[in-house]
DNA sequence: GGAGACGGCGCC
DNA sequence: AAAGGGCGCCGTCTCC
């Protein structure tokens, strides 16, 4: 049974385990991840039986340091942390246990629900109401709101015991050496630099131009429906999708037709009414911040985001800035007064875990040379000199990058435009090069349950999906590229306060394989060294025998190539 | 008028 | 038979 008690818990220690969770009033869904919104509500601390309730911020830092000692059990302990930092100082600690973060590693791929109400069902075979959460506005709370928060601290502790018959050596080194230690990094991250004048201009801008286009066009070109009915009855005899390619590619076997001069149209709407509305007004509407006069993005980063174990960013995604088609975007993205960007990104990072995982001589060979991997990929197998604009280097580059998501002959034709025999035979030739591609690939296939990342993360498959062999080729790849960039921002931020004693953490930014870093520009110079070394040394490591190669350069905006 | 599904598309 | 992995956000459409 539960008792509530309304004071300071006792003074515990390492033995003991306590469940806790943090109630905060009129918190903005959309800045849940930054301290700057919502009120102090309530603190419970859950000790067997026994609640600690406080109602009161001045008791959060004598609360905590009675309970410093023992293991903390939280439901996604980055928002909880990062709220109690501002009533208390809670430095990052091992003694921590957070029941959605491991439920993730445990049964990624598996379930796809983490939620608190979601565990408790499965581990506890119970139903939680969840509607009051909602509930905490203004300044009152009820015995109602007590007794939830209660019970949301109270169950953490049998979920834990529940998890535990799960938990192994392997998952337990990921929580400990890589998610844990990622989490606190991420806690300590800075917001981003934005130009945001030069941000609305473009917002601005792109709004004009979708508008104008739209007015010369019959059908709305974001209603897929109507599109699609437009487009059959003007000219387009056959039309499963009206995505980007398949227009293209219908413009081209029906020119001179009504749809094939709208479907240009439509496409150009698109492209631009996607920079106005996904990378427009609202962007910097509902997620800019000050410091001081300077005005920055803070987005909340998911340490686990993807069941591959890749984390995943929102509120807003900063991870999908456009890049390939323009650079304005990116170049809006700037260091504080005074400041460099330091910006690593790892070279050819996923060929690199797939030569590692297919043990492939050759491919070894080329990502430890110093050459240009997909060039020196395409010299091997069609053996002659291949520079970088050459198109068989592109060619390249998709086939490696597409096998590891699963592409099949049919696949690699209709991406290249080539024909199905064409392909299989660019195929045969790869194997041929690099046959320990074919032999790790045959390994996944007998997967049944789940995969594993070489740091031992792992990935539950669906025997019953036809995804299932893809995915297992694909998530030891992408999910040893995350524990990876993981592992390396993680030892960075154990690190920098030894190299940088009093200077804040400056990471600004993890994009999969890449890290920005916003610090004084007369530390940019040793920054970039201590990066590129922590990269490639955290990668050699995980993957030993290769050479990883680390890209890092010194830059007034986030879009500068070297 | 809100919620959820869907199609589409930005990134790695 | 279908045949490229992982995300998050936007507008549209449908339903209640």
């Amino acid at each position: 049974m539960m008792n509530i008690i309304n004071q300071i818990p006792p003074k515990l220690s390492s033995q003991d385990w306590v469940g806790v969770d943090l109630e905060i009033f009129d918190l903005n869904q959309k800045q849940m991840h930054r301290p700057i919104s919502g009120r102090f509500a309530l603190l419970s601390i859950a000790h067997g039986e026994d609640v600690y309730i406080l109602d009161k911020p001045e008791q959060v830092a004598p609360a905590l340091e009675q309970i410093n000692d023992a293991w903390w059990i939280i439901q996604n302990a980055k928002f909880d942390i990062t709220h109690l930092r501002r009533w208390a100082n809670v430095p990052p600690r091992e003694r921590l246990w957070d029941t959605m973060l491991i439920e993730r590693i445990l049964f990624g791929g598996y379930y796809d629900t983490f939620a608190l109400a979601d565990l408790v069902r499965r581990h506890l075979f119970t139903h939680m109401e969840k509607e009051l959460q909602k509930s905490f506005t203004g300044n009152e709370i009820t015995p109602e709101q007590i007794q939830y928060s209660a019970l949301d601290a109270y169950v953490l502790s049998k979920i834990v015991i529940s998890q535990k018959k799960s938990m192994d050596s392997k998952s337990w080194k990921i929580w400990h050496e890589i998610d844990r230690p990622a989490m606190f990094a991420f806690m300590d991250f800075q917001g981003f630099g934005i130009d945001v004048e030069k941000w609305k201009l473009l917002a601005i801008r792109n709004k004009q131009r979708q508008e104008q286009i739209d007015a010369e066009l019959p059908v709305n070109p974001r209603s897929y429906k109507k599109v699609k009915e437009f487009l059959k009855a003007n000219g387009f005899k056959r039309l499963d999708d009206t995505e980007a390619d398949s227009l293209e590619k219908a413009g081209l076997k029906y020119p001179n037709t009504i749809a094939a001069e709208a479907s240009r149209k439509i496409l150009e709407s698109r492209s631009y009414g996607k920079m106005a509305s996904t990378y427009g007004m609202n962007f910097v509407e509902d997620f800019l911040e000050y410091d001081g006069d300077f005005p920055f993005i803070f987005c909340n980063y998911w340490i686990t985001g993807a069941e591959t174990g890749r984390p995943s960013s929102d509120h807003p995604n900063m991870q999908n800035i456009p890049i390939r088609d323009t650079k304005e975007f990116r170049e809006c993205f700037i260091p504080r007064l005074g400041h460099k960007l330091v910006i690593g990104d790892y070279t050819a990072q996923e060929v690199f875990i797939t030569a590692y995982n297919c043990r492939d001589e050759a491919l070894i060979g080329i990502c430890n040379s110093d050459k240009d991997v997909y060039s020196a990929m395409a010299k091997l197998m069609y053996d002659v000199d291949i520079d970088k604009k050459d198109p068989l280097r592109k060619r390249t580059k998709g086939i490696v990058l597409g096998i590891d998501y699963g592409m099949s002959v049919q696949g690699l034709a209709r991406n290249e435009g080539i024909s199905d025999d064409e392909a299989a035979e660019i195929l045969f030739k790869f194997f041929q090069t690099f046959p320990g591609m074919k032999t790790w690939m045959k390994k996944q296939e007998n997967a049944k349950k789940y995969v594993t990342t070489t740091a031992g993360r792992k990935c539950w498959l669906n025997p019953f999906s036809n995804q299932s062999y893809r995915n297992a080729l694909n998530s030891p790849i992408q999910g040893g590229a995350g524990d990876c960039t993981k592992k390396a921002l993680a030892n960075l931020h154990y690190h920098w306060p030894y190299v940088f004693e009093d200077i804040p953490f400056p990471v600004v930014g993890y994009i999969h394989d890449e890290l920005v870093l916003d610090v004084l520009e007369e530390h940019a110079v040793i920054v970039s060294k201590f990066l590129e070394h922590t990269m490639v040394e955290t990668a050699n490591k995980m993957f030993p025998g290769m050479s990883f190669r680390a890209d890092v350069k010194i830059a007034d905006n986030w879009s500068e190539k070297d």
